[in-house]
DNA sequence: GCTTCGATCTTCT
DNA sequence: GAAGATCGAAGCG
């Protein structure tokens, strides 16, 4: 696979469910970890309430308007990090989230980094936990897909020696693929109205579901204070 | 097993 | 200043 792969010139919506199944492999700090995908979910660009992209280009989410192929990795709720894959077209800001994944190469080395001693099923059964595993963070953020890394020292591979590949997609999407709501987004972008979240249904690695949860107040007290 | 809630900090309004 | 494409520990049944 090269460069601009057609396979991901076209729409999230089209994407995700035929990246159910494929095999993302990373390459990092000598490491190789390979994760099968189970779950994702579309983004639409500017026209997606849900998306990054929705409010035009920023300097955190510039990724997301590159090139189909481009890996758009972002820092979020303090400590995390998730990983898109980005379709469509350059400058759309369509992409796809990974939620979950199977780990099928380098558990070892997953599991180092999530670094407590987990269930396999547990490895990458959230986009958080999936970017780790892989080794994904913001050093990732512009990387394309079967490019290898050149950038600066800042991340702990030496340079050139970051790269990521995507197996081939299929033409049609693997038997047993559902879709519902996507997790966590409020507002319009979250509502049943895009149910662009994939699954392939009875896989484990499926990340459990999670309404968007409205930010509390904070409290007074330590947990378990009442409210009133 | 399921539910609830705190941690943590970047980004945007 | 508030919210966020989350996670994992603690509490409860």
């Amino acid at each position: 696979m090269t460069g601009t792969d057609p396979q991901l010139s076209r729409t999230a919506l089209e994407v995700a469910p035929l990246l159910l199944g494929a095999v993302l492999t990373v390459h990092r700090g000598g490491a190789t970890v390979a994760v099968r995908i189970t779950e994702a979910e579309a983004y639409e660009g500017e026209a997606d309430p849900g998306s990054h992209g929705f409010r035009g280009r920023t300097a955190r989410n510039s990724s997301l308007f590159g090139p189909p192929g481009t890996l758009y990795c972002y820092f979020t709720y303090g400590m995390h990090h998730c990983a898109n894959i980005v379709c469509g077209s350059e400058g759309r800001a369509s992409a796809v989230l990974l939620r979950g994944g199977e780990i099928i190469a380098g558990e070892p080395e997953a599991r180092a980094r999530r670094r407590n001693p987990v269930r396999a099923r547990d490895l990458a059964n959230g986009p958080a936990k999936l970017a780790q595993a892989l080794g994904l963070d913001l050093t990732c953020d512009g990387l394309h897909l079967d490019t290898q890394y050149t950038g600066t020292g800042a991340d702990n591979a030496a340079p050139g020696r970051l790269w990521a590949t995507l197996s081939p997609l299929p033409a049609l999407a693997p038997p047993g693929v559902k879709t519902g709501p996507r997790v966590g987004v409020a507002g319009p972008g979250g509502s049943t109205d895009y149910p662009w979240r994939f699954w392939l249904e009875g896989e484990e690695s499926v990340s459990a579901y999670r309404a968007a949860t409205p930010r509390r107040r904070p409290r007074p007290a330590g947990r378990g204070a009442h409210t009133d």
